[in-house]
DNA sequence: TAAATTAGATGATTGCTATCATCTATCCGT
DNA sequence: ACGGATAGATGATAGCAATCATCTAATTTA
């Protein structure tokens, strides 16, 4: 059953679209290669064929996954108002649609620790993408300083994130998971001023 | 072999505390029973004279990580003057020691989502514990009413995780780091007032 | 169009982990 | 002190996951 190789490099693509989403919502140690090629469609075996290993399928997804979240992010800026831009960010993120559906979000909030420890070129993967992710913040950060946009967009990427992993953990009462989202917006809000 | 009751509750804390290391520093899925019994000076045998599964185990090990935290944080608390308390809770969260010892330091920053997609008993003890962190962090928080105490608190604990992941991310640039350990600090300084 | 190549399937294999059965040496109640 | 109970050791089992060898059908390419 050979396939062209623009066939070949959509698989590839599909595998890597459905492991960033099974890594995220459940981890990277759960996640299995045969699961991912049979919820992809195809079989574990030719698994070898697009990756040299788990390692590298997961490091491939993590970076997929960053992407998937700058594009995103990046069209919200273009589509709000100069000054609301940073706002629109902040309001995308702490949004119940993205603590409830770890597996299309932000992966320093699903798999954060697990990729770190991970090592190797998943650390990588996803220390670069918290890297462009910063530099996505800051560029919408009005400041008298480049380094201060930079401070202020740390602060706002650790409000976002503790938040929507606060918001999580609060799940199972509606309400105060809500409240933790507002909570966090606002924190968030005045800290970009 | 066998021991007295003191002794076998004695070696059940030593489990329980081996296991929480364990689980902060390697992940809830890379922490073995047979790892943590050997760790503890035992054979992976007598496990099941102590705990029903593995599940049982990392529930009490989360707990118990948590009691730890809360019991130091208060002792800080309580060293600390009237008006510096939240101040001193932040500057104890936000340090390079923290930062460098997931393995001795807070589950919800090394485990989060993994404790959380674990569901059962060990997603409860998560839950539980993040609750009496917020009430701790809560209790003094110095606002109006006791709903925007929790509100404040909310955000502060939110700055904290999220502040000690993106320093952890960032670790293989120290001065970066840092300096997100101490962007994080002044916002969440700001958010408590 | 025929030969060489290869994407993906099938089916081992190897190694690890949770769990359990059994054994034994010691403690505790009598 | 003595007999039943049990903490912990030894060893087995069962299941799963990553990786690889081999097979096949289809696509290139010459």
């Amino acid at each position: 059953m050979r396939r062209s190789a623009e066939e070949k490099a959509e698989t590839r693509r599909q595998i890597v679209r459905t492991a960033g989403r099974m890594i995220r919502g459940r981890g990277l140690a759960d996640t299995g290669v045969a699961e991912v090629m049979a919820e992809t469609g195809l079989t574990h075996g030719g698994f070898y064929r697009h990756f040299d290993s788990k390692e590298a399928l997961a490091a491939a997804a993590v970076e997929a996954a960053f992407a998937h979240m700058r594009a995103r992010l990046e069209a919200i800026t273009a589509k709000a108002p100069p000054g609301k831009r940073l706002e629109a960010l902040i309001e995308t993120y702490l949004t119940e649609a993205h603590r409830d559906q770890p597996e299309l979000g932000c992966v320093m909030a699903s798999v954060g620790m697990e990729a770190q420890r991970a090592g190797g070129v998943v650390q990588a993967a996803y220390e670069g993408g918290i890297a462009r992710l910063l530099a996505l913040f800051a560029a919408q950060i009005e400041a008298p300083t480049r380094q201060q946009q930079k401070d202020r967009a740390d602060a706002v990427l650790s409000v976002l994130v503790g938040g929507l992993l606060l918001a999580r953990a609060l799940q199972h009462d509606p309400v105060q998971s809500r409240r933790a989202l507002r909570n966090a917006r606002a924190a968030a809000l005045a800290i970009a001023q």
